[in-house]
DNA sequence: ATAGGTTTTGTCAAGCTTTTGTACAT
DNA sequence: ATGTACAAAAGCTTGACAAAACCTAT
């Protein structure tokens, strides 16, 4: 039972959201202690993660709302039939199609993953992701399999066959290794700079963190700042890095006024710098900016084309 | 259900339209919430997808909504033989001669394609691509292959056999694949230089990107410049790299005005550059250009001996 | 038998708060000398130990004795089916998927470990310790094996499984291991010095002794405070050392205040001085600082670029 | 496409209560 | 050692506001 506190950093959604959403649409309803203060359960913090995720999505806040209570209340029914969840993971194939043995690209390896998950088995989660990264080149990997891994495990995380812990778990772990990645990419930065970043206030993400990887790669010397920059510090690092180009992240709705105001101060200072958009809200932003899509390859190979060829 | 504004992303018809639409020709009926806002379920947006597609095709207003009624209440009759469409998907036999076996072009792999979309499962799809492309050269495989099996993916969504999820999914993963099919045939760019991109406006299309990829491999110095250019940075794009050729795809109604101007444009100030258009509008585009169809074999032998012979 | 002192230090409890968690919410029942003396057994402080930990994951105290209580009963059932408690360590299997041979991170090491620590064998630990340091990078091993073995450790003594020597041992063990590690780290100092330490009166920190570590390969020129410094002593150390950064561990719920104390005066005395914050703890506080994660990696990384690059 | 009015929704503030670590008195 | 007291931190409810999004009609 987790405090409203504890719910809103879980959760990612602020305590006067929360306590709104509760009001206005019913989305969840905590226990409450003897003297009234809410507590919240896993099943809470699973429906507020549920509706936070199709609220960033573009859902309007009510039919969120709905929607997250249709989704767990269908699944409490499916799940009705006596079974155990549990049996239920493994009893699900979550691979129809046989491949042809050897095929680099099966998601065995994903089932993997979510079992040590499950464990708690930090060690078993990052050989999984040796094993992975081994087997073909970063960028394919990331796209292929990393990333609709990762989605893959929030799923699980939402129907409730994996832990808050457990997702955290491999969260830090893909962390790590993509920090590794990004250490070890150092070196041939021979092209030209690039600023890598989010709005402030933003959550660290993996993608951006994955995204920097590839660039380094690509011959970019890039420059990782976090999520702590407002527009104006934007402005500052790129006249102190001599930056050509910046690639921004806006994984979240509540992201995009603070966004649009990093990429419309940058475009009026410095009107040559190329802004590369990514993240789910990326399309949100106008202005004049690149959307990079949602393939660290594709985006890659956009900002190379910006900066590479003078128009 | 959706509000109207994700509604415009999902079809990529802008608000104002969709409300003239309803207005006048009644596609759809959206429920309404308590304050009157619209709310589009997935069966509206389907239909609006269906009628932008017409209208994109050149159909009148009109005449689209019609036209999309009339599919839809088919549809709706032919449905109502109270099977859960979800059996039907399967049902459905998905391909109707059998091949001889060890046949290269089988649509096997099709139906584990689609099965992926639907199962949300990025890895499967991708798997399936990676097979796909083992089996026989990459414009084959495009041609024969993966440009029928979109549409078939675009058909199970229209029919409301897949999401929108996973249709994004789908297109997704082919993007990815394009894209390092992209990066894997440079190197050998010995030949002329071509431009390829779309009008201002336009979406990304993956058949261009296809078009891209092979033109690479034919041994053309591709420079893949997206929809961002109006006619004035094409020309000055020409001149910077020197151009022999371009290629622009004209997938909607809506882009032709665009695509003319562009035409135009260019064949005024660099007539001795060659013009390839395709899509599915590209026959509405006159002037001195050459059409190339909508197979990219034969589109790319055309440029090749557009651009290789002197005439 | 341990006397309430003795408790207090083994769990970092205060002796109050020890005697206000029995009488408001009875997690604990410790029997009584003759004089009437508080007498904890191990099953008292492991008790402790739990919701001490749970209260500095941010549970609320009523609830996170609940939950403490709930633990151990459910422990006790599960314990009652006749079986050994130490049979069942090893018939859990802590690794499911059978990694390809002479891959270097497997888990058993992470079991040789804990056998070690049973079994009150210092220099098997050692060797254990030896072996792994020798297989990566110092920070890979860290990020990847020592922290995540660690909390293996701690819930292995959670279960009754490990005694609180058996878990001294192996803390003692590592503690050695990084004081040695970071001795042969010294040096190569020639870049900027970092002052690294814990708010007064926590616990001293193996993750943060990793990271002084890591800083010093980095090139940083580090000392380490420990804990034993008030916020105007850090102030003067910084002046006297000539310090360009900070890193401070916030490891427990109550080291908040005296942690948010610091960084208030250093912001408001030093504001060039980055200051990185580390620990369970570290969003909770706010004022300019960088909030490392909880990777080594990462945040020697983190603090690198802030501390390498002048704005 | 614009204008003018309405709905939706995240955030905040005021005033009050509960919780909890620590201190004091017996 | 025990019991009471206290103050800081965190929570609760109600009410309100402002920006964004949406509506209709012209």
């Amino acid at each position: 039972m987790y405090t409203i506190k504890r719910a809103a950093e879980l959760t990612g959604i602020s305590v006067a959201t929360l306590r709104a959403w509760e009001r206005r649409y019913g989305v969840v309803s905590p226990k409450r202690s003897d003297g009234g203060y809410r507590l919240y359960g896993a099943e809470d913090v699973r429906a507020l993660a549920i509706m936070n995720s199709l609220v960033n999505e573009g859902w309007s806040a009510r039919e969120a709302a709905t929607e997250t209570l249709r989704r767990l209340s269908s699944r409490d029914a499916a799940g009705k039939d006596g079974r155990d969840p549990r049996e239920r993971t493994h009893a699900v194939p979550r691979r129809v199609a046989p491949l042809r043995p050897g095929s680099r690209y099966q998601s065995e390896d994903a089932e993997a993953f979510i079992r040590a998950a499950e464990r708690l088995d930090s060690a078993s989660a990052t050989a999984v992701l040796d094993a992975r990264f081994g087997l073909g080149t970063f960028e394919h990997v990331v796209d292929d399999w990393l990333m609709p891994t990762l989605e893959l495990v929030g799923e699980e995380w939402a129907h409730g066959r994996l832990t808050v812990a457990g997702e955290h778990l491999v969260s830090y772990a893909v962390q790590r290794r993509l920090a590794a990645a990004y250490e070890a990419a150092s070196g041939r930065a021979d092209g030209p700079t690039l600023l890598i970043g989010l709005p402030p206030g933003a959550r660290h993400e993996l993608g951006l963190l994955a995204f920097a990887v590839a660039a380094r790669r690509a011959g970019f010397a890039t420059v990782y700042v976090g999520a702590d920059l407002p527009a104006e510090e934007w402005v500052r690092a790129i006249e102190a890095r001599r930056a050509a180009g910046m690639v921004m992240a806006v994984p979240r709705h509540v992201d995009i006024a603070a966004a649009r105001k990093i990429v419309e101060t940058v475009n009026r200072s410095h009107p040559e710098v190329v802004i590369g958009l990514g993240g789910s809200q990326q399309d949100e932003i106008g202005g004049s900016c690149v959307h990079l899509g949602h393939s660290i390859t594709v985006a890659v190979g956009e900002m190379s084309r910006r900066l590479r060829v003078p128009a």
